[in-house]
DNA sequence: GCCGTTTTCGGCCCGACTGTTTTCAGTCG
C-alpha cells in the first residue's frame, strides 16, 4: 500500500472537486515529504514517532497516515470517492485537462475514464461543451494518444540522444548566443518528463522560435508565443523553450532547473533579506517601491548571483531538491560531488560465459582502457538460467580463464567473481567452497519478485548474514517504467548492511538506477560502502558509469562513500574485513 | 491543511500562453 499515492489521489479528487487549493497543496506537501523520506513511514507510525515533525505533515495528515497503516485504507477518501469518481484522477493527467475540464466532462458527459473520454472525443460529444472547442478536443485526443503509447517518463539515457542533435542545431541559428538545458534534465534526475531549453538571445526572438518549430524530429507544435514555446518531438517527448536575455539568464537557469521546492527555499531566504528573485532577476523590493522599472535588480546574469544575493555558494544542480542542500550550504557543509576519476574500477558485468556478449578478455581490456585499476567479472549464478548461469564446475573453469587474462593483461587486476543468486528461502545459489573461492560475491534477487514485505526482507537479509557476501547487487530489483521495486524494507536492509558490513550496490544503468537516491544517502547516512556499478553486458556499457555517478550525486555521495573510489591496495584490505 | 524570530489567524508564487470567454478561465511549469 503506497501511503503517498493515497495522499496524492485524495489531493487530486479534492482539486477536482473544486476544493480550497491551499487545502490541495497540502496534500501535495505531504506526498513530497513522504517521498523524500529514507525511512518507511509504516516503521516510524510503530515506533511511535511524531510525525507532525516532518515538514508538511500537521496533526490531520498524521491521522491519515496512521489510518493508513493500520487498516490499509482512507475513510475520507472512501468517503469523497462517493461524491466523485475516483478514476477521474486518471484524467488530470492527461496534457490539457485540468481538474476543471475534468469536472465538466463528468457532470455534462458522465465521463470517468480515459476510455470514456476517447469514445466521447470520437462521438465528437466534447467540442460543444462550454470551456471547450475543436482545438481543445483535438488536443486531448493527441494527449490520449500519448499517453497510450508513452506510459510514464524518459530515461535520462533516452532523453540525452535526443536532446544533443537538438541543442547543436539550436547552436547553430545565428541569434543564438547559448543553450542550456534546464528543468529536471539538469538535475539528472533518473526519468523526466519533458525537456526545459533555454536559449540566450537579445533579439531574435521570432527567428529563435521559427527554427525551433522547423526542427526535423518536431511532430507537432503545441505553443508559440514570444518567448516561449513548446513542441512534441517524434518520440513522444515534450520540449519547452525559452529565450532569455543576457541579463535575465542566470536567473532563469536556476529558476527553470528546479526543484520548484528548491526555489520555494532560495526565494523565502531572499524574501527575509528583502529581495525577490523571479526568473528574471533578483531585486531589491525596497527601492522597487521607491522607483520605477529596471533599476532595483541587482543580479541576474549568472546562475551564481541568485545564490550570492542570498548568502550562499553555488549549489550543484543535482543536490536542488530542497533536502537539507540550501541549510548545508548555509554551513558549508555541501557534499564534494563525485568525479569521473575518482572512480578505480568497476565491480559488476558480465561476459560471454554466462549472458555477456563480450569475453573476459575484452572486458579487461576495456576496463584498462578506461583507466581502472581492477574490475570484477560477475557472471549469472546457475538459478539465472535464462541468462546462462554458471554451475560450479563452470566456475572453477571459468577461475582459470581468470588466470591466463591476468598473464596477458597488464596493468589491471581482474578479480573472481560472480552474481550468485539470492534464492527464495534466502540462501546463496552456490556452494561454500565456491564462495570460500572467489575474491568478490555479489548477491542479488532475480526471482520470486513478488513475496510480502517481511518476508521479502527477511531473505534478503539472510543472504546477506552469509559471511562470504560482499555487495548487495541492484537491491530492489526495479527497472524504470516496466517494473516496480519488490516490497521490501530497504531501510532496514541498509541497517542490517550496516551490522554486517557488505557493501551495497548502486546500478548505474540507466533503466536500473538502483538505489533510488534517497536510499543512496540513506546508506551514506549509515555508513554502508556503495559500489557504483555499471552491470555492463557489453564493452559498451561500461561507459554507463557516468549514469551512476550522477544518480550518486543525487544521493550525496563523496568518493569516501563510495567502494569502487577505493584504490586497489585500499580495496584489496577491504575485501579481507570479515577475516584479518 | 500547514505554518509562525514580523503572525496561533491569515497567509499560502505567479507569469506565459492558448483558446474561446467579446475581457478571461484553464492549464502548465
Amino acid at each position: 500500500m503506497e501511503i503517498a499515492a493515497v495522499l496524492r489521489e485524495f489531493g487530486d479528487l479534492l482539486e477536482i472537486k473544486g476544493s480550497n487549493p491551499f487545502r490541495i497543496r497540502a496534500y501535495r506537501n505531504a506526498v513530497r515529504t513522504i517521498n523524500d523520506l529514507t525511512r518507511s513511514l509504516a516503521s516510524m507510525v510503530e515506533g511511535g514517532e511524531d510525525l507532525t515533525e516532518l515538514p508538511g505533515i500537521g496533526k490531520e495528515m498524521a491521522n491519515h497516515i496512521g489510518e493508513l497503516v493500520e487498516w490499509g485504507e482512507l475513510s475520507v477518501l472512501e468517503a469523497l470517492g462517493q461524491e466523485v469518481p475516483r478514476s477521474l484522477t486518471d484524467l488530470i493527467r492527461l496534457d490539457g485537462v485540468g481538474p476543471k475540464k475534468a469536472k465538466r466532462l463528468w457532470e455534462e458527459l458522465g465521463v470517468t475514464s480515459v476510455d470514456d473520454l476517447e469514445q466521447a472525443l470520437e462521438e465528437d460529444r466534447v467540442a460543444g461543451l462550454a470551456g471547450f472547442g475543436a482545438k481543445s478536443a483535438e488536443k486531448i485526443f493527441r494527449s490520449i494518444e500519448d499517453f497510450r503509447k508513452h506510459q510514464g517518463r524518459f530515461l535520462l539515457s533516452e532523453v540525452d540522444v535526443l536532446v544533443r542533435p537538438l541543442i547543436r542545431y539550436l547552436e547553430e541559428v545565428g541569434v543564438v548566443e547559448r543553450v542550456e538545458v534546464a528543468g529536471s534534465y539538469r538535475r539528472r534526475k533518473e526519468t523526466v518528463g519533458d525537456i526545459d531549453l533555454l536559449v540566450l538571445s537579445e533579439d531574435g526572438h521570432e527567428q529563435v522560435m521559427d527554427s525551433f518549430q522547423a526542427y526535423p524530429g518536431v511532430v507537432r507544435v503545441e505553443a508559440a508565443g514570444g518567448s516561449k514555446g513548446r513542441v512534441v518531438l517524434r518520440s513522444g517527448l515534450p520540449v519547452d523553450l525559452r529565450i532569455v536575455p543576457r541579463d535575465s539568464f542566470g536567473a532563469a537557469l536556476h529558476y527553470f532547473s528546479g526543484s520548484k521546492e528548491h526555489n520555494v527555499a532560495i526565494r523565502t531566504l531572499g524574501v527575509k533579506k528583502g529581495l525577490k528573485i523571479s526568473e528574471y532577476g533578483v531585486f531589491s523590493e525596497s527601492e522597487a517601491e521607491a522607483g520605477d522599472s529596471g533599476d532595483n535588480k541587482v543580479g541576474g546574469a549568472e546562475e551564481a548571483d541568485v545564490f550570492s544575493a542570498v548568502g550562499l555558494p553555488w549549489i550543484n544542480p543535482l543536490l536542488r531538491e530542497n533536502r537539507g542542500e540550501v541549510e548545508a550550504a548555509r554551513a558549508g557543509e555541501l557534499p564534494e560531488a563525485l568525479k569521473t576519476q575518482d572512480i578505480r574500477g568497476d565491480l559488476q558485468m558480465h561476459s560471454t560465459w554466462s549472458d555477456g556478449a563480450n569475453t573476459l578478455r575484452e572486458m579487461a581490456e576495456a576496463c584498462r582502457d578506461r583507466g581502472y585499476e581492477y574490475l570484477s567479472i560477475t557472471d549469472h549464478s546457475q538459478a539465472v538460467t535464462v541468462a546462462g548461469g554458471l554451475k560450479p564446475p563452470q566456475v572453477r573453469e571459468q577461475w582459470e580463464q581468470v588466470e591466463e587474462v591476468r598473464q596477458l593483461v597488464g596493468g589491471i587486476h581482474l578479480f573472481r567473481s560472480l552474481e550468485v543468486d539470492i534464492l527464495k528461502d534466502g540462501s546463496l545459489d552456490m556452494p561454500d567452497e565456491i564462495l570460500a573461492g572467489l575474491d568478490l560475491v555479489l548477491v542479488s534477487v532475480h526471482s520470486f519478485m513478488n513475496m510480502p514485505i517481511a518476508e521479502m526482507t527477511k531473505r534478503v537479509i539472510r543472504a546477506l548474514e552469509h559471511p562470504q557476501v560482499d555487495i548487495l547487487a541492484h537491491p530492489t530489483g526495479r527497472i524504470l517504467n516496466r517494473r516496480e521495486p519488490f516490497a521490501m524494507d530497504v531501510d532496514a536492509v541498509l541497517q542490517a548492511a550496516a551490522e554486517l558490513d557488505v557493501a551495497v550496490e548502486l546500478n548505474a544503468h540507466p533503466s536500473r538506477l538502483d538505489l533510488h537516491d534517497r536510499h543512496v544517502r540513506r546508506a551514506k547516512e549509515l555508513g554502508v560502502k556503495v559500489a557504483i556499478n555499471t552491470d555492463a553486458h557489453s564493452v559498451q556499457d561500461l561507459d554507463l558509469m557516468r549514469y551512476g555517478l550522477d544518480q550518486g550525486r543525487r544521493g550525496w555521495l563523496e568518493s569516501g562513500d563510495v567502494l569502487n573510489a577505493m584504490s586497489l591496495g585500499e580495496f584489496q584490505v577491504w575485501k579481507d574485513r570479515k577475516n584479518p
